[in-house]
DNA sequence: GGTATAGTTGGTTGACTTGCCAACCACAAG
DNA sequence: CTTGTGGTTGGCAAGTCAACCAACTATACC
């Protein structure tokens, strides 16, 4: 089953959206329920057109959808299942961590 | 319990390490089991010096390994769970296409 | 030693990303 | 209709990234 150069292609632009902490912790945020730009903005602590920009990237790539309430703009996540795949980065990154551990013990 | 910045900044690095369709692609390969550079050279068409590259991107995000054997240097997936990653992704595309098609017949 | 092969590293160039400010749009409430 | 608030968009400056070529390293083999 091979995948096609445009279908790596879609979804390298889905995971790009999620490649910025700042856009990592909007995620995290959002999986426990939409949240509007406003609370998003104080939370990771930018100007509010840099969280709007931010925010459009990932709606771009399909990881969250809007709503407006009044003068407010909810976001939410489209996908949950996002929120597992943080299991696995943290894998990695344990891995990293057993490593260089390794390499401590053996310089030590 | 908050996730700290540095550690959204940490996963954030792992994450930009997949986003590129050639990694992609190459970590596609490599979920089969370990190859050398000039197959993922090869597979992905581009020169032996960008696919070098590209996979001590993700050497330096810990998703990689290398081995040495002879001329040839051998990467394989130092996390194997990063190919479930992609369901998910998977995912986020079907709900894009469940949405365009849902567009598509209302305008129609 | 010399030569060939497999990879890596350095350097350059063009393209993209990020973040802020300023200007703007949309709704709500006088 | 004006004013205020919440978001979005445009534009710019700084930084990062990607691709290639060229130069280099490392191993193998003669």
């Amino acid at each position: 089953m091979s995948t096609s150069k445009l279908e790596y292609e879609m979804k390298a632009k889905i995971i790009k959206a999620l490649a910025h902490p700042s856009r990592l912790m909007m995620v995290d945020a959002l999986s426990e329920g939409e949240k509007c730009v406003c609370e998003l903005t104080e939370l990771v602590g930018a100007d509010i057109s840099t969280v709007s920009k931010h925010l459009s990237v990932m709606k771009n790539a399909g990881i969250v959808e809007d709503r407006k309430a009044g003068l407010q703009v909810f976001y939410r996540l489209r996908v949950p299942c996002i929120i597992k795949f943080f299991g696995c980065i943290e894998a990695v990154m344990r891995e990293e961590a057993k490593t260089k551990e390794q390499i401590i013990s053996s310089v030590g």
